[in-house]
DNA sequence: TTGTAGGCGTTATCAT
DNA sequence: ATGATAACGCCTACAA
């Protein structure tokens, strides 16, 4: 391995001003030694070893993040959103999947806090973070995004306005004259999820139907669940007009239990999902959903974590981002159905 | 932040003891200092810097992964299987997504190295590496996955058996009456691509079509590209009945495309994709595909390296895992019709 | 069985 | 402007 000090004799200085010369200080370097400092790193392809600086700084411009399941295409959005930004700030992102358990979530997080990284991204895969105390006594950065939580000493919260969601989407379905909607739900025990549920209900109020009566199933966050869900809530409440999906996933499964159960999209049963990730242009119809601004999360918690670092006081802070209603086919509004609309679409997540 | 100091200290004893505690040794450690240690090291919450630890024993205890595309649904589910096995060696994953571009890859590969990671998995995103000198230079353990390379040096190469995958598809294809097969590809610089051609085209050889004139388009490894290829093909050669479409993502577009052309799926046009991800499950009619072997792919790759980091000589290999054809909906053979064959459904790779 | 000390490759301070 | 040198926290060979 070649090292600092190789690369000084070869320049014919010492270790340190090499170290000047890569850092760009903190103290000047004469022009004809950078000079040769350069060509000696060039000639030994010297490259720093991070652990030792790491060591030596306290930083290791190393970020952690932890998801509930890296296979669900909306934390697969997310998380490379992240990595985006992170990447473009000089940070490298350690990855965990906590595959919806506890102790493989905690696991993670002490992984993390092991090696130092400079900051943690976390999306909670249930209502309570066991490693939030390690959390906070360590005194690393961290976000929590996606869900709230009920915690103390969480220093920061990034997510978009589920609730505002929920009613946007519901609303959107009685402007298409639906009056019986059903509302398909993530799991109770996560937060944002009864948020969106709390959207819905408040939209019902302008219909018949009961928000406290109306078919309501709060299943896990996959496809799987979302076709049981479906053909559960069809095959026993037959004046069902409409379903609010909080999420794009499990409204991939209702629209295949629809068809199995002989129903037509949007025309017997109208839906708006959540979430607004690409797949949702690739059903027939395609899907109208609830877009989250991911690039805007990313990049707010980010920031959250990176001006963490550098000031002291971190004060904390909730920070709920704006939704977006995109209006497709599964709603009953105009499908792009000539593939030029299709072709052009730009599905970056604004 | 608590050191070994501290602990030992605590403990009444010095902080090499408390090493030889922890890591089980090389030394033994009297019954009595060892309970002290243990205690001690509770009562602190200590927990052992590991830059510090790798700065000393050169092992990291990380692994880097470069993937072409983290949203791509194939390479999010590869991805967590190599990180399954490797959370299970205690290890954690450094990840970084190319997003397709020659410049990221290297940048990443730079990243994990300056981080001195214990091994990098590389998935290629065009048919070269700038960046496998500098590995080659390093020493560290490499290997390459799912794509095969013109390079020398590479250590070892995981992936699966492409040719006899394009040629049991097409096969099937066959075997359903279908003789017209057109075949949608990923681009032509991406090596198991042209693989999978060249088993479509072996099969071919049972067909009245000209091998080397039947419909082929080389389009890049996403939906939109797959959806216009689908368009191009249909819209130009009337006589094609089936398609085999070199990845389910590319399929999803293509579903999208027969829709819009007014074809039915199985029977205008019949369908065998590749890869075997979840969302083949959830398309009407369901995907039939070659499903690869995840699970086997990660644990191969990541055995690779860390043999390869504690014995000398490593051998240069090839690893090639055979696929298997699941014949579902889009082919012809009976869809999964009735929930019940669904539900139970472990969509698992195995 | 236990304590001491050298060194991993940096960074940054202190003299020169 | 530059050269030496003391940490950073841990591991382990060596001496006691």
């Amino acid at each position: 391995m070649v090292t600092r000090r190789d690369v000084a004799r070869l320049a014919g200085t010492s270790p340190a001003v090499v170290s000047y010369v890569l850092n760009d200080g903190p103290r000047g370097v004469a022009p004809a030694t950078r000079e040769r400092v350069l060509h000696a790193v060039d000639q030994l392809g010297y490259r720093p070893n991070r652990i030792a600086s790491s060591l030596r700084t306290n930083r290791t411009m190393t970020l952690g993040l932890v998801v509930p399941d890296n296979t669900n295409p909306y934390f697969a959005e997310l998380a490379r959103a992240i990595e985006d930004v992170a990447f473009a700030e000089g940070y490298t992102l350690l990855l965990g999947n906590a595959t919806d358990r506890a102790e493989r979530e905690n696991a993670y997080i002490q992984a993390f806090l092991d090696r130092r990284v400079d900051g943690i991204l976390l999306i909670p895969s249930h209502d309570s973070v066991a490693a939030a105390a390690e959390l906070a006594r360590t005194g690393t950065p961290w976000v929590l995004m996606d869900r709230l939580l009920d915690l103390d000493g969480v220093p920061a919260v990034v997510l978009s306005d589920n609730r505002q969601g929920g009613r946007l989407a519901t609303e959107h379905l009685i402007g298409h004259g639906r009056r019986r909607i059903a509302c398909i739900s993530g799991p109770r025990d996560v937060r944002n999820t009864s948020e969106r549920v709390m959207g819905w209900r408040d939209a019902l109020a302008a219909t018949p139907l009961d928000p406290d009566a109306a078919p309501l199933r709060e299943v896990p966050f996959d496809r799987f669940a979302g076709y049981r869900a479906a053909r559960d809530i069809l095959t026993r409440h037959d004046e069902i007009d409409a379903i609010f999906v909080a999420s794009d996933e499990q409204a991939l499964g209702v629209m295949r239990a629809l068809g199995e159960l002989g129903r037509t999209c949007p025309r017997d049963i109208a839906l708006v999902s959540f979430d607004g990730v690409a797949a949702s242009l690739l059903t027939t119809p395609t899907l109208s959903t609830i877009r989250q601004p991911v690039a805007a999360l990313a990049r707010h918690a980010v920031a959250r974590i990176l001006t963490q670092r550098e000031e002291e006081p971190a004060p904390v802070e909730t920070i709920v981002l704006p939704v977006e209603l995109v209006a497709r086919g599964s709603c009953g509004c105009p499908d792009v159905s000539d593939g030029v609309d299709y072709l052009d679409t730009e599905h970056e997540p604004a």
